[in-house]
DNA sequence: ACGATGGCAGTAAGCGCTTACCGAAACCGA
DNA sequence: TCGGTTTCGGTAAGCGCTTACTGCCATCGT
């Protein structure tokens, strides 16, 4: 107990105080906190003694600073920009991928005793560069999210610490952990257009720079060439990654007049969020007008009406990997590949035109 | 470019290098990079080309145990049990309150220039003290949400450490920051037993133990007696702030026998998705036969069908807040109150009854 | 019984950075 | 021209911790 309990902090607590208190060398304590060369029980037990005592912990920076080890990783991720407003939009659930994915990594940082670093970038950043550097300092390594920095400047960060980047594209000094979007996209397709049949199809795309929607839409035309109809593609098909962007591209084809082809392949979650609400106030059934499908299955996909068919990432998986393969590069124990690839897997629901028993929303799927 | 591209890092680069490289003293470097005492212009400009040129980032560490200030805010919240787990079941759901907060914590952060330190503590945990203490000692204060450590233990941290809780109570250390429950269940509860003029009401509970809960309820039941009608109450209306709880809490009602309310008010919003389900499965009605509302205003809540009416608290502010609080505490400018309370609001959408016109579930509500 | 051996524990040298302190240089007025 | 006043920039002393090195003492062999 302090002399005051008014919550004043009465001056940092250092070893030098417990080794003093316990009548010890601050080597020995140092020994003590971190299991080194056991020193004797007597002496081991009158430092602890110490250490409860008085509450000490050590300081993380000082023990940074001397180990050349933080026990940090960085994990820079993308938020949307209007961040001061308030209400749950759009921005609040477009985190969810991310927020699950970060949870992934946390589970793999915990189990080497390490701890997340978080930071945001937004669109309106003008210099992404100076915050990530900011955070690399603070940490042994980092792990980038998808659209947080430009290749050439991840490859530039990644010269001086080590890097893994989520959904992006291996740069020479980088890793990247990804989930199978081609596999993913195929095996969704060919269901809709061999077990279903469906005669027309279209992709409505995310962000055309992004590597996970080049992979989801190159997988989806192929299997569309293959089977043998024609994908309905273009300009008016180009979506955002976003629900909003979903019900524009639904709303503009149909103000245009076009007729909608038999099923809507959705490059995400979100934007079939956006699509079957906006087809559902035109009037037009899902799934017996026109099947909609997603891509992530995020927890709402479970809430919408009917329930929404996708393709399962291992996102918790890919967080936790990431985390792995930075640890090997930061211990330096392995070298890891350039690439890491997760599987993903379909996950029949209600939209694509399937009738399946649907469980409660909040639990687990298969 | 250094002599070899093939991810190898060189040697930590220091603050020596670079002043070797532009032919000047740490200490000038040192100026440079944190703007104090303006050097010459001149010699500014020959630190920052050696900077840039190495690519130099001064380490986060070292900084940290010379300023005596790591920017660094570490944030603790709960994280249910089976994080294996790789779908998304209700844990993933039930983390986006706390995912929200944390994106306002950061927010503030931000401002300031610090980062964010993330853990989280499971209810297996044995030891969250120490889980804590660590990440206290790698930060200059912590956050800390509701449930991940008992008032006593909050209280021993907070001695050594700034602390501010969320959705706690104070400690004579520490400050909470939470938002005005009663205040909003109160203003609920007249919604629905006087604009509505509902005969009957239960309210299903949270945890028994979360001050949040407590309140909530309190607040119900003064309501409740003021308008002179009786609150259907007792064991078999406690739930667990999560759906399964509701759904669990509907059945049970069901199977006994007994009578719904006209008005089922949920501790949460979790709580009502798994009501409503369950309702929805039993061909009841919602709110033609019963009524169903919420507390939290979570993104899914206006996926429910109907709307789910319920009480916005202004999470992200909670979150902002709680960061600007604990930079007072840090930076000891000036002491805060003990406590600091945010307003709610209702947010009236159709499962109270009311007749609503709906937007789009991906924007922000009023 | 005495030197060799080994196990503990203490001393001190950093880890990379900030900054108090001080000397040198440049400038001023007389 | 010369002291006094600035202004810059360098030197060095830490920040709190880990750990190599070393010295002490106890134990062991002969």
């Amino acid at each position: 107990m302090d002399t005051t309990d008014d919550g004043v902090l009465p001056r940092t607590l250092t070893i030098y105080d417990v080794a003093r208190h316990a009548g010890v060398s601050i080597a020995s304590v140092s020994r003590v906190l971190n299991g080194r060369n056991s020193p004797r029980p007597e002496t081991r037990e009158r430092v602890l003694a110490a250490v409860q005592e008085l509450g000490f912990v050590p300081d993380g920076a000082a023990r940074a600073l001397s180990n050349r080890l933080k026990e940090v990783v960085g994990v820079v991720f993308r938020r949307p920009a209007d961040v001061t407003n308030d209400a749950f939009s759009e921005e609040a659930e477009s985190l969810l991928f991310a927020d699950v994915i970060n949870r992934g990594i946390e589970a793999g940082a915990r189990n080497r005793g390490y701890d997340l670093l978080m930071s945001t970038v937004d669109v309106l950043d003008h210099s992404p560069h100076a915050r990530i550097s900011s955070i690399g300092g603070k940490s042994d390594g980092l792990i980038l999210h998808d659209q947080v920095l430009s290749p050439v400047g991840i490859a530039r960060v990644a010269q001086r610490t080590p890097v893994v980047t989520l959904a992006g594209t291996p740069t020479p000094s980088s890793v990247n952990v990804r989930s199978d979007n081609a596999a993913g996209m195929r095996e969704l397709t060919k269901h809709l257009l061999i077990d279903h049949g469906y005669p027309t199809v279209a992709y409505l795309a995310g962000h055309v720079d992004s590597p996970d929607n080049v992979a989801r839409a190159e997988a989806f035309e192929v299997v569309v060439a293959e089977v043998g109809i024609e994908a309905w593609t273009g300009e008016i098909w180009r979506g955002n990654y976003m629900a909003s962007g979903g019900a524009k591209v639904v709303n503009d084809v149909l103000a245009h007049g076009s007729p909608l082809p038999r099923a809507i392949v959705c490059a995400n979650d979100q934007t079939a969020i956006g699509v079957m609400y906006t087809l559902a106030q035109h009037g037009i059934r899902v799934p017996q007008d026109v099947a909609v499908t997603g891509f992530d299955d995020i927890p709402v996909a479970r809430h919408l009406h009917p329930q929404l068919t996708t393709i399962r990432q291992p996102i918790q998986k890919l967080g936790a990997t990431a985390f792995d393969v930075l640890y090997a590069l930061i211990s330096g124990e392995r070298r890891p590949a350039a690439e890491v690839v997760l599987p993903t897997s379909l996950v029949i629901r209600g939209s694509c035109g399937c009738q399946v028993a649907t469980s409660p929303p909040w639990e687990a799927g298969p």
